[in-house]
DNA sequence: ATCACTTTTTACCAAATGGTAAATGTTTTC
DNA sequence: GAAAACATTTACCATTTGGTAAAAAGTGAT
């Protein structure tokens, strides 16, 4: 919980009241391998904070392959925003990749918390632009850069998944087969 | 300048008085081919709406190649936002495509309008956050699909802007060399 | 119209990556 | 602990893309 209150200090002062406020909202969600935290299709019922491991956003594009495109780790908002906000159906999948316990937020609550809060609709949306643009950052490279020059990218930017997350899911998101990050792997050792 | 107004207030309601007010503070900018509107090492100095022409963000990676990221065309922002509002050297240039037609805007003008009117951050927080995810939708199928599909998607993305791109800079933006771009567009035909 | 300059296309071969399939290694289940 | 299920590595060859270079096409200036 410590972690939470941080991560939201970083992006605006709020006092203790208006802290427990925003705790007293939060409820617990405990997820199993596997398990969507939001679907396409369906309407996402909440934003989440990522306490304990690891989610991924795929969706499948037109020749039914899955795309993995986006990975959150510990300590991070775990949301499809822009959906949750304006109460449409999801276009892509939010999936656990390891067990996961996340602080989760309603609709309702999490309207709550703005409409109470003097200054939290800036908070998270600073929130949102920094994480869209840690997106952006992080995935330049995959673009322009050579097969192993996106692997050696991705350990930089998530030493801490190499070892929870699926070759095939990690190859998903470089934009290669898993066939080739294997050899990748191999050529680097 | 109504393309500028229109724009605005599709993110928010604001009443003559105060678009009035805003456009008081714009001045124009014209850009030549290849000029730079913001260069990396630099403080920008502006906040820009393209009334005509094309830009395109770039930077140097490692190996010392030129990458283009990013294009904008007619009727939208240009700006390397995070860096503008933070007054903080940029770490990439945004460029004249062709020559270019801007409204621009100054820090202290920017800063003017945001005190000024009430909203205005949350109208801007909104502009930036769509052309981020926009930014997020155009790229993602250039990391997982092949040379030709993301081709294709390119002129989706942006069928205006086909003729009036050097073939090198969409092949930049593609992540593959200009003699495969040229190899695709002919068996496309 | 011509020349110089730049951009695009084409050709060729080398290198990287993909696709299929089998072998090996690891995890889960009973 | 063995069997089954799943994940990763390896091998092989086909396909795609990259790199170098030259030809062709387009552009601009005089």
């Amino acid at each position: 919980m410590k972690e939470f209150v941080e991560y939201i200090l970083k992006f605006g002062n709020l006092n203790k009241q208006q802290t427990d406020f925003i705790i007293s909202k939060a409820k617990t969600l405990d997820l199993h391998k596997e398990e969507y935290f939001s679907e396409a299709g369906k309407i996402p019922r909440y934003v989440g904070f990522l306490l304990d491991g690891v989610v991924r956003f795929c969706y499948y594009n037109n020749k039914g392959e899955e795309i993995t495109h986006h990975f959150i780790d510990e300590n991070n908002f775990v949301s499809d925003q822009q959906k949750f906000e304006a109460q449409v159906v999801a276009s892509e999948y939010i999936q656990a990749v390891t067990d996961c316990k996340l602080l989760i937020f309603t609709k309702k609550d999490w309207d709550d918390i703005g409409n109470t809060i003097v200054g939290w609709d800036a908070i998270t949306g600073l929130i949102l632009k920094n994480c869209l643009l840690k997106t952006i950052e992080r995935r330049s490279p995959l673009v322009s850069e050579d097969a192993t020059t996106r692997y050696l990218s991705f350990i930089e930017n998530f030493p801490s998944l190499m070892n929870r997350i699926p070759l095939s899911q990690i190859a998903s998101y470089l934009g290669i087969t898993q066939q080739s990050l294997s050899r990748i792997r191999k050529n680097i050792r």
